[in-house]
RNA sequence: GGGCCAUUAGCUCAGCUGGUUAGAGCGCAUGCUUGAUAAGCAUGAGGUCCCUGGUUCGAACCCAGGAUGGCCCA
């Protein structure tokens, strides 16, 4: 099968986006009709279609020239010479001569269709084509085409069934088929072919046109196109296509339009070239029968060469004298005869990555297909498609269950990162500076799945989240100094403020491991952030007083220390995906008898104990409540936490839920009195607050507001510091 | 030229199937605290939700067109 020349898919793709401007001879030629025919009347010298181009070392493989069905064309009569062309451009084709031409008659592209011109210098005749890309508003709207030198000229070629001429060899020479240039450089002859074309009088005009041509992003030099025999996987025999996209639908994707991205380019892709003219590689191992000439792909000698590449590498290939891999009485399937040469052309390696999946999975406890896979958006048509294709060719299913597509990584200001700029920033130099953690937490903080900036400012940033998180982790570890596993509390015996503390820590792992399980890893940073923020401002602060001021060893304070053991361990579960050295380091921080059966944070469970949904919704709701009564109580203009004492008329259902908090409700509230009332005039749910000078004064040691004095010894405390103190 | 995607406070982002004054964290300003202290708490100022039309009682959200940026193609 003949296709198209890809040199390299990436020298082809990086060409577009690397087009030097280039002054290249253009030149009008003229291809005389010669079979079928206009209204020739008095003209001498005959009627020529004028045709246009940039690359006259590209009008050996001419066999067509391509016009637009719905256009109108002209045949124009200057010096007794009919000239063909679209009657849009023969002002600016023809030039200053155009004032003397005589329109002499008028058709559409689609009525010249299966018409012949004569070859300007070949004995060939060239067809009368039509094609949609033919643009009206360069040229003459009359294309030549060279099925070998270009991809839509291919594409006409195959659908008209034309000559595919290739008279170009791989180091840019004319072989024998160019006729007189033959052995010629294809750009030394560009300037041999038009004075040619001037001198038999074919060559209409010539000029130097300033147009972009594709160049090699690597060396720079100018890139030529040719057809030449390659090796395909047919993308739609035995429904491969078909199958393919069918399994794709099986699969889950982040973000979701990826199914449909997807499944375009699976059904946009073209039959999928695999072969490339490279030494460096891994050989297709093919043969080439020397009697009829005919490329052979053989199982059998596919699995010698597999058996003897496993043993000595795919280089032997190149040494192995070819009988190496033939079976006995091994024939050519076209011919019957029995001698063969290697094929020279190796794997390409986008074939290679493909099937990566087969070397990788299903083996060592790894399973086939993967959980997921993760590249940039460019994959879609690159591996996620390849190895797709190769599993449904071979397995059919998809080699994985989820395509995770990640954007790029921009500087600060969105632009692409630039070495020469300064703008790039090495993930190692970043990573000595900013410390290996803040980075995970700024990878958790962007969308991953858009384009993101990174840089200095970013990262400060989301370092300060950082130390926000390490500060929340050192309140809860140094609040453990003085607990033992004896005195740890089970949930059931926990104050009503502890208890539901814990449920809060449950529905938070629970939230972020379910942001974790969609791959969600910026939801799970939101809710991190949003936690540990309101843990901090609402428990944290509520649970000061009982850890500061009472004894030791009182049942209060052992209770908040159980509950904080238990919020903290979850919390560094929860985590420890995004600050893994975070949360292990802190891990070992817990005291060993503290810790339980998990030595490492690793070796903990997301799974929380037995969740009662019901229950824990109903104890977030009441969590809320409590954040919405502290925030009036803080939000208080003139009196604050313990210089207040808060009067809270409650209406029955909400005074019923405070009131099983006990002490506990002022604790939350961060007030030295808390007086809870209900009243049958507020809605059930609803409550007034208010807030008011708390009596006494301050006590020195808890700081609450209190009569102070009681114990005679103690005169500048409140009587239950006094007791803590007297049992010292 | 085509397909897909993005665009919400200074920054990083939430806003489910359209529904009261658009939210969070960081930053900023102000106050409190000084027993998490190179910490903590509170309050506040910041938004023509890219633009223009349309549908609707009602649009950040739906539709059409456009702008800017990105990816993949032609």
């Amino acid at each position: 099968m003949l296709r198209q020349a890809q040199h390299d898919t990436d020298v082809l793709r990086q060409a577009q986006h690397d087009t030097d401007d280039a002054d290249a001879a253009s030149t009008r030629v003229t291809l005389s009709l010669s079979k079928g025919s206009l209204s020739k009347g008095s003209l001498s010298k005959g009627v020529s279609v004028l045709i246009w181009t940039t690359t006259p070392w590209t009008l050996p493989a001419n066999v067509a020239i391509a016009l637009r069905a719905d256009a109108a064309y002209g045949l124009y009569e200057l010096d007794g010479e009919g000239l063909v062309l679209a009657t849009a451009l023969a002002p600016s084709a023809l030039g200053e001569r155009f004032a003397e031409a005589t329109l002499l008659a008028t058709t559409t592209g689609e009525h010249l269709d299966g018409l012949f011109a004569r070859h300007p210098f070949l004995d060939r005749d060239s067809a009368i084509v039509l094609a949609d890309y033919v643009d009206l508003e360069t040229g003459t709207g009359a294309v030549h085409t060279a099925p070998g030198h270009g991809a839509d000229d291919f594409e006409t070629g195959i659908k008209y069934d034309l000559p595919i001429l290739n008279p170009v060899n791989a180091s840019g020479h004319f072989t024998d088929e160019a006729g007189p240039y033959a052995g010629q450089f294809i750009f030394k002859a560009n300037k041999q072919i038009v004075e040619d074309l001037r001198a038999s009088g074919r060559l209409w005009r010539a000029h130097e046109y300033e147009h972009s041509y594709p160049h090699c992003w690597r060396c720079h030099n100018p890139v030529i196109f040719r057809a030449t025999a390659q090796w395909f996987i047919a993308m739609d025999q035995n429904r491969l296509r078909a199958r393919a996209i069918e399994s794709a639908e099986a699969v889950a994707y982040t973000p979701e339009w990826g199914e449909t991205r997807l499944k375009q380019m699976l059904e946009n892709h073209p039959e999928w070239c695999i072969s490339r003219q490279r030494t460096w590689g891994t050989p297709i191992p093919a043969l080439v029968c020397t009697g009829c000439g005919e490329s052979v792909l053989d199982a059998h000698v596919a699995r010698n060469a597999a058996k003897r590449f496993a043993q000595e590498g795919a280089g032997v290939w190149w040494s192995d004298p070819v009988e190496t891999y033939l079976p006995d009485g091994f024939a050519c399937p076209n011919c019957g005869k029995h001698a063969f040469e290697k094929e020279k052309n190796i794997v390409d390696i986008w074939f290679e990555s493909g099937v990566t999946h087969f070397a990788v999975l299903g083996k060592d406890g790894i399973p086939w297909p993967s959980d997921l896979v993760l590249e940039g958006g460019d994959q879609y048509r690159g591996w996620f498609r390849s190895s797709l294709v190769t599993a449904v060719a071979v397995k059919n299913a998809a080699p994985y269950k989820r395509v995770v597509k990640n954007g790029w990584v921009n500087d600060e200001h969105g632009r692409p990162m630039s070495k020469s700029k300064g703008t790039g920033i090495d993930a190692k130099d970043a990573m000595d500076k900013w410390g290996a953690d803040v980075l995970r937490l700024w990878a958790a903080s962007v969308e991953f799945v858009d384009d993101v900036r990174f840089g200095p400012n970013v990262v400060e940033q989301v370092s300060r989240v950082y130390r926000n998180i390490r500060n929340r982790i050192r309140f809860m570890l140094s609040n453990l100094d003085d607990f033992g596993a004896a005195d740890v509390v089970s949930r059931a015996e926990m104050q009503p403020l502890d208890t539901l503390a814990c449920s809060v820590v449950d529905a938070f792992v629970a939230d972020v491991k379910a942001f974790y399980d969609a791959y969600d890893i910026h939801g799970a940073y939101l809710r991190i952030v949003e936690f540990e923020s309101t843990m901090s401002s609402l428990y944290f602060d509520a649970l000061k007083d009982p850890l500061y001021s009472r004894a030791e060893n009182d049942a209060r304070r052992r209770s908040a220390q159980s509950a904080l053991l238990y919020a903290l361990q979850r919390f560094l579960t929860a985590v420890a995906p995004v600050l893994s050295f975070t949360a292990e380091e802190a891990w070992q921080e817990i005291p060993a008898a503290l810790r339980g059966e998990e030595a490492s944070v690793f070796d903990s469970s997301f799974a929380a104990a037995d969740i009662d949904r019901k229950a824990l919704d109903a104890d977030l709701a009441l969590w809320e409540e409590l954040r919405s009564l502290r925030s009036q109580v803080a939000g208080s203009p003139n009196v604050r936490d313990f210089e207040a004492k808060v009067r809270i008329a409650a209406g029955s259902g909400l005074h019923k839920r405070l009131a099983h908090l006990g002490d506990n409700l002022r604790e939350a509230l961060v007030v030295s009195e808390c007086e809870l009332v209900e009243s049958a005039s507020i809605e059930s749910d609803a409550a007034t607050l208010e807030i008011t000078n708390a009596d006494g004064e301050k006590c020195r040691r808890c700081w609450k507001f209190r009569h102070l004095g009681s114990d005679a010894e103690h005169p500048s405390l409140c009587g239950d510091c006094a007791a803590v103190v007297r049992a010292l």
